[in-house]
DNA sequence: GTGAAAGCGCTAACAT
DNA sequence: ATGTTAGCGCTTTCAC
């Protein structure tokens, strides 16, 4: 079972609490001492028992990322910061994928099911506040994202409509006139969902065009297939739009596909900008035109947060941070040369 | 702390042990018995505490896995299918990025480092065979995939040679005769690699191709950078191919980018494939022709043999696995009319 | 500056 | 079928 103290403290001719103090520094050791005990160790090859160390402190050192859909690229790039970012704390971060399920997702936020995380980040899809309110309060709980607001937890996701009126504004400048939302409202409590199409809704008046709900397209979820869909839907409108801002990347993808099977041209015929910035849009036909925002500084955020939580250091009120975002221009908006419409 | 087997015990007024035994069921226990300890355990919210538990049995519960890049697509699907696998059989997994890097990979196989997990499963790709052979056996590891091969440990991988006989076959039967290679040995022990191009070669043997080591190109990780830089160069050639064999989609991807930007049509003008199968390549412009591995059954399969490798159940001779994979074709090289060669 | 000892919650060997 | 008990390796008082 590896080597233990009582085995470093005999090597070294000192006691059990000394060398736990030259390992962990909680009380000065003479000089001498210390230099005897880091040759024991290192001669053994000594490394903690972190069950042992758990047991005592009461806690496991693990933090969870709950997360949707673990193969949307846009978590994994996140996953990797936070990742990174846990490690560098000393904490062990594992994810779990609720596939956007309220029953997985009422599983994740009820700790008592096994305690073996000291806190959870997570991004909430179907959960509603109510529920997230009656969680047990006991592990704290970081909040990414999509989801639920107004609730007593850290809270970290861009402005949904700043994004939105920057994305439709982007449209507008390019004098499309029938700009489509795809992903609004699916099913309930997506509250992400809700603030991108008010931010279309807003982004459309502040440009003095009308809003047309035949162009506001729900989906059932946020993936390539349901903008594959909806986009079909759109296409086969007697009027269909000129332009279309995507929930997400993957849902613009989707919709891209559509449109290439209609054999429309984008943007020539209809321009598409998504929100996520996730490297498939660097390399596909054409290259997406997308809202960015900073996935890196979301996962490193939001581990910070939850472990200050954890070691209990600020007992400040729950912030709410709206990382940083912009536009990435791509071939989608402004590859083609558009045609002087009469 | 949460609630312990002694409160459990002392409300039900029976030993610890009698409740350990409800709880795991090593011992039988009498029916009254079971009922009053269930009783206590369902009202006062009972979970074992899994620190003591590991620290009791020497185990942890979590295994590892770790692969080289965690935005790629076809690690994320097989991610999933592992963790959901693991939590079955009562494991928690966690995942490292190594990036493919030598340092990260030498870190994770070298368990000394942290005695967190029961076993790991290992995409190797810059570690050498003596590297493997080197490590302490006393956590079990599984390989997957590419790699590393004729070591001592339990290997799940598809049959990579029989794969590339099937891609380009498939190439072969669509009257191409300057078929490419994107991925061959990019950097030094990558050895699926190699095999990808020794199927690639044999299978142009087996058509009466030539092989031209001109269209053969390295590249430095097989990312859709790496596609499309390379494919910048074979259509720069004075004799560009007229297909592509892709060591993975994520090249095949980023080779398909380049086509598009060198205004050429895919099939017509070049058709390209890849091996994985990932999503993104089902939403493609055009949509792309895939070996598809099974990567459910990957997943899942090298979950069971980690976890049979730790509870010590066979102590049979490590296990070669090669699970099933199939062509789907689609548009990359079936897409549109071939004109007729003179 | 250092040591002795008490447990954290659990499992398993040993009793009954 | 059930109870008793000795630790697993560590942190943390309390002593000196």
């Amino acid at each position: 079972m590896g080597v233990s103290l009582k085995e470093i403290a005999a090597r070294a001719g000192v006691s059990l609490s000394t060398v736990s103090n030259v390992v962990n520094g909680y009380r000065p050791v003479g000089e001498e001492t210390r230099l005897r005990v880091q040759d024991a160790i290192d001669e053994l090859g000594y490394a903690p028992n972190l069950s042992a160390r758990h047991l005592r402190s009461g806690r496991t050192g693990i933090v969870a990322l709950a997360i949707p859909e673990l193969d949307n690229p846009y978590f994994a790039e996140l996953a990797g910061a936070a990742i990174r970012e846990a490690a560098g704390l000393g904490y062990t971060l594992v994810m779990e994928d609720t596939a956007g399920e309220r029953e997985r997702e009422l599983m994740v936020i009820d700790n008592s099911r096994r305690q073996i995380v000291d806190g959870l980040i997570f991004s909430p899809v179907a959960v509603t506040r109510e529920e997230v309110l009656a969680r047990d309060p006991a592990t704290p709980m970081v909040l990414i994202g999509e989801g639920v607001y107004d609730v007593p937890h850290d809270h970290i996701a861009i402005d949904n409509i700043a994004a939105s009126h920057v994305a439709v504004q982007h449209l507008v400048s390019l004098d499309r006139y029938r700009i489509a939302f795809i992903g609004a409202q699916a099913g309930d409590h997506r509250q992400s969902a809700h603030l991108r199409l008010r931010g279309y809704r807003e982004a459309l008046a502040g440009a003095g065009l009308p809003f047309d709900a035949a162009l506001a397209a729900p989906t059932m979820a946020f993936g390539r297939a349901d903008g594959l869909l909806a986009m079909r839907d759109l296409l086969a409108r007697r009027q269909p739009p000129d332009a279309v801002f995507a929930y997400n990347d993957l849902v613009a993808i989707g919709a891209m596909r559509a449109v290439a099977e209609a054999g429309m041209r984008i943007p020539d015929d209809i321009a598409v900008i998504g929100i996520d910035d996730i490297e498939e849009g660097r390399f596909s036909n054409p290259t997406l035109t997308t809202i960015s925002p900073d996935k890196e500084h979301i996962g490193r955020l939001a581990v910070q947060a939850l472990v200050a939580r954890i070691e209990g250091k600020p007992v400040q009120p729950p912030y709410d941070v709206q990382p940083p975002f912009r536009l990435v221009t791509r071939e989608s908006t402004l590859g083609g040369r558009r045609p002087v419409r009469p």
